[in-house]
DNA sequence: TGCATATGTATACCCGGTGCAAAAATCTCC
DNA sequence: GGAGATTTTTGCACCGGGTATACATATGCA
């Protein structure tokens, strides 16, 4: 990974940090839409030009972070242990991030995070930006159960789907309750009882959900 | 809806119908990216202020023709017989769509409903634009079922993000085997057995799935 | 030390989108 | 059928993200 290679190397990797770090610093302070590229730039003490050299985007800056995300559900369930099911794997992953307070499940109340997550949950482009590695995380994700569970292919595609659903779902119901103010010590039993009951959700089905009738015909 | 109200009234429907069909065809002739906004509003003998005052985006000039599916699953369930589960109401509604060789069921082969998927499916930015939609499907959802099924906020969150997942991967995967050119006609059985199998999945969930097990530990 | 190559920079540009103020069209009421 | 209020359209200048080009600088390597 962090080979010590050439200055080269080290260089571009100094210039990687210093752009990301000048640009949430910078963010966060006053806001994703109110600071301009040039200025991260300038903040940054590089061109412009250079900043793209190594950011595609202007929401890559921030989103980077999350990019090994994209592969992790499919990593989870290719590592699983033999006799364990997709879903298991999963679930028991999910509870296990919980309980190391991972922000990829929402439930990390470090100031730095929270603020951060409450500046993409605010700007909309940043939430379409999470919402493409999700799909890519689907991808990974379906190819993976094709892989090593048999799974067929249109079988594959809607169960990844529905689980980077669910898992999306929980994460963000965590990160709107933290950005409301709740400590993640505080949110903790009930994160743990709601992921148990999503991920329940998806074993059982939605099929045996007590259904109340609507009003009228 | 559609009152026969003034003169204004009227000509601000020829102007958005005059704009959104000449963008339409600009893009199926050049692709999406490669034309520019300032085009569309010269072939359509506007200016490209008021391009923007009826469309506030250049992805809106194609997708507003989706607007209303933004709500149609919320209102499918909110209009479901009494007796009649929310899942059961959405899959007859998705296989009568099937049916009718409805476009939001991907399963239409009208060759300019194809151009249009192709296009869409090719260009990253509208299959984003498209992917908010679900989004906004999804919230649209969840609060039909809060009203109309007494489901806790939690469980309908997840249920309408199953829901809109497995009803978007479906559409998707019509779409893209008609954008190989394949035939509606000849793909409609599959079609059909492909949704009672997505439906079913969701009803009975993932656990009974046979699972193969990982190579090894 | 010197050359090939990889990085960085300046400048000018394209394009999507907006603010503003003036001009044109439509409506309303007499 | 006008006069004046109101809505819509327009032109223009502008902002910000992102790219092309052509040149300058730094690093790797012999």
């Amino acid at each position: 990974m962090s080979d010590v290679t050439g200055l080269r190397e080290r260089k571009k990797q100094r210039t990687h940090r210093a752009i990301s770090e000048a640009a949430i610093a910078l963010f966060l302070e006053r806001g994703f839409t109110r600071v301009s590229v040039a200025e991260v730039a300038a903040a940054a003490e590089v061109s412009k030009r250079t900043l793209f050299a190594y950011f595609p985007t202007k929401e890559d800056l921030v989103v980077h972070r999350f990019a090994d995300h994209e592969t992790e559900a499919a990593r989870v369930v290719r590592a699983r242990p033999a006799g364990t099911t997709p879903l298991t794997a999963l679930r028991e992953h999910f509870l296990d991030g919980l309980r190391r307070r991972d922000p990829v499940t929402g439930l990390n109340d470090d100031p730095g995070i929270r603020a951060l997550f409450r500046m993409i949950l605010d700007t909309p482009a940043l939430v379409a930006r999470v919402e493409r590695f999700n799909t890519a995380a689907q991808h990974a994700l379906a190819q993976a159960l094709r892989e090593t569970a048999d799974t067929p292919a249109l079988t594959a595609r809607l169960a990844a789907a529905q689980l980077v659903a669910v898992h999306w779902a929980l994460a963000l119901d965590n990160v709107e309750r933290l950005a409301r103010g709740e400590a993640a010590d505080e949110r903790y039993a009930t994160a743990v009882s709601d992921a148990e009951h999503g991920f329940a959700l998806l074993e059982n089905g939605l099929g045996r959900l007590p259904t109340a009738t609507p009003a009228s015909g």
